[in-house]
RNA sequence: GCGCCCAUAGCUCAGCUGGAUAGAGCACCAGACUACGAAUCUGGGGGCCGCAGGUUCGAAUCCUGCUGGGCGCACCA
């Protein structure tokens, strides 16, 4: 709809500067948006305005020659009107709202999707937690926004796939096995100090138990060059595998989990060093390696060999994004935890050094969650161990209660999630309010069948029977999903489907509570059975685009 | 000290890349089930959009400075 104006704006614009009526002038991009207040119309443009300063003409006037030459082959608008400084405000003819609902009967789960994507490919890359313990209530965040942003570029014909790089190189998986090991000889009954840097969960414990019952004394008598690595190894395997069930539990599943020693292989990263090196982008001083970042405006630059002849963890990320780039993705999409914001520049400069645009490369930052229970806070240390895990929280929240809750604030804000308003079933807890609006639709339908009342067909449905404003305010929102679709894809916002559903589930609850779907009408009967089945599909499209179930009963 | 993010109702937060009278939920107060599901709805109070300037037809939104909070500033990941 909105883009129909668009383009009969700017089709009047054309006419206008042939005619000569208007100079010629570039238009910025014509805007039109949906008005606050009914007295303004349904829609409105600022073109007016936006033309003024460029051909010093008074803004009504402008209004005025677009306006005679805005063509309207579909019949679409009733009326215009120029209001205020210049605006023009649109009043679309009653009754034609409701010919828009064809489309979501039309297309059904399929309505909202849209294909600006164009088959890009894009890449999801997020959680990506050291298998080093259990993913906790902080990954969870990063978990649900990634998985969500994923759907919604998918839903708009980009050609996506999700990712988790397995951090499996570095010296926090050398402090795993050390744990491990320190852990197999206090079993075994010796009082070796606890690693400094070591893991002290209990999840570690049981690892030893199980390594020392499978194996027996093997990795007490060997020495720790042997033992280390290969617990390590062992280790990390088994951890990873939780961390897949746990996020499978969540309804994550990725199509790829990379891992970062592959990236080592064949001497992967000592290549690509020495070719950014022969590029100029690379120089030895100190007996270091650095990496010119600020040549791309970073603030320093950065080591990626270290004086003791190790890579740094970035050495290896510029590889990795590197080997994204490879495999013939469009856009990066990497999701991280709000702390590492400084890195972003530095990884932007890798980027370009490889050849590619800044722009793809793009990053989404999630803060940390603060995690309550009844208003108190919940001490949360990964050092000691005591945190509260993933697993638990899905386990006694739920896993619908928890993916709306991580989704119903910017990513970038700081989110308060308190576990017992999460889990109680009461208006306290959004995710209640919109699934249950759903499954009142079906309670109707269900009802209306019984009494042997169907859902008419697009062009059996009296629709022209939709009077009332609360009707047309539903259709609006119905018919407004492929742009919030579209706002949320562009922008990587998944909130704004919350907020959406929030509002639509409110209009809908509201007008349950005034009006009766099955009357004696029929035809009237017909129309509001057809319109609240339109907005229980868009409630089920968006939701699963969430990661949350639509029930039927609740 | 330098850089990034944030500051909107009592609380938690939206505000669609500059639009018309700044919104929602919670909390508080008063109401609505003999009707398709009350996990719902209706009404009410509540605001210097941190402060001060600037840009322009127009600013919560963009620029500068200040105040207050978070986070970075590794040869950690």
């Amino acid at each position: 709809m909105k883009k129909r104006l668009e383009r009969m704006v700017g089709e009047a614009l054309a006419a206008c500067m042939e005619k000569g009526t208007l100079a010629a002038a570039e238009l910025p991009a014509v805007e039109i948006e949906l008005t606050k207040d009914a007295a303004h119309g349904d829609y409105a443009t600022n073109a007016a305005m936006m033309l003024a300063s460029r051909l010093k003409m008074n803004p009504r006037r402008i209004a005025e020659a677009l306006i005679a030459e805005l063509a309207d082959p579909g019949g679409v608008v009733a009326r215009t009107e120029i209001a205020g400084p210049g605006f023009i405000n649109f009043f679309i003819r009653e009754g034609f709202w409701a010919t828009l609902l064809e489309a979501v009967e039309r297309e059904g789960a399929g309505y909202g999707r849209l294909d600006f994507g164009a088959g890009k490919r894009v890449q999801v890359e997020f959680v990506s937690a050291n298998p080093t313990g259990p993913l906790h209530i902080g990954h969870a965040r990063g978990a649900v926004v990634g998985d969500a942003v994923a759907a919604v570029l998918a839903a708009c014909g980009y050609a996506v796939e999700r990712e988790y790089y397995i951090n499996d190189a570095g010296n926090q998986m050398h402090n795993l096995g050390r744990s491990v090991l320190a852990r197999c000889r206090e079993l075994d009954g010796g009082d070796a100090p606890f690693p400094e840097n070591g893991y002290q969960g209990e999840y570690i414990r049981e690892l030893a138990r199980e390594v020392l019952a499978r194996e027996g004394r093997r990795c007490l008598d060997e020495a720790e060059g042997e033992a280390i690595p290969r617990l390590t190894d062992h280790a990390g395997g088994v951890i990873l595998d939780g961390i897949k069930d746990d996020l499978k539990a969540f309804g994550i599943v990725f199509d790829r989990y990379f891992s970062e020693r592959t990236l080592y292989e064949n001497d992967g990263v000592a290549k690509l060093l020495a070719a950014l090196e022969a590029q100029g982008f690379i120089y030895r001083e100190d007996g270091t390696l650095w990496f010119r970042t600020t040549a791309f405006g970073d603030e320093k630059d950065r080591v990626v060999i270290r004086q003791n002849g190790e890579p740094t963890y970035f050495a290896a990320d510029i590889a990795y994004h590197k080997n994204k780039f490879e495999r013939g993705f469009d856009t990066v999409i990497d999701v991280w935890g709000a702390d590492h914001h400084g890195y972003i520049p530095r990884m932007h400069a890798g980027v370009q050094a490889l050849g590619y645009p800044k722009e793809a490369l793009r990053v989404i930052l999630v803060q940390l969650v603060n995690l309550l229970r009844d208003g108190k806070p919940v001490a949360m240390s990964t050092r000691s161990g005591e945190f509260v895990t993933l697993r638990q929280v899905v386990d006694e929240v739920g896993r619908d209660a928890a993916r709306y809750n991580f989704l119903m604030r910017r990513s970038d804000s700081h989110l308060d999630f308190d576990l017992e308003v999460a889990k109680r079933q009461s208006n306290d807890n959004p995710v209640y309010y919109v699934q249950y609006a759903h499954a009142r639709i079906c309670g109707i339908l269900k009802t209306a069948a019984e009494k042997g009342v169907a859902v008419p067909a697009y062009g059996q449905a009296a629709l022209e029977r939709l009077t009332l404003p609360e009707e047309a305010a539903l259709i609006k929102t119905l018919i407004r999903l492929p742009e919030v679709i579209e706002g949320a894809a562009r922008n990587l916002e998944p909130h704004r489907l919350t907020f959406y559903l929030n509002e639509l589930a409110g209009l809908f609850h509201s007008y349950y509570n005034k009006n009766k779907v099955v009357s004696e009408d029929g035809d009237l009967t017909g129309a509001r059975l057809f319109l609240v089945r339109a907005v229980q599909t868009v409630l089920a499209n968006v939701l699963g685009l969430l990661g949350v179930s639509a029930p039927e009963r609740m």
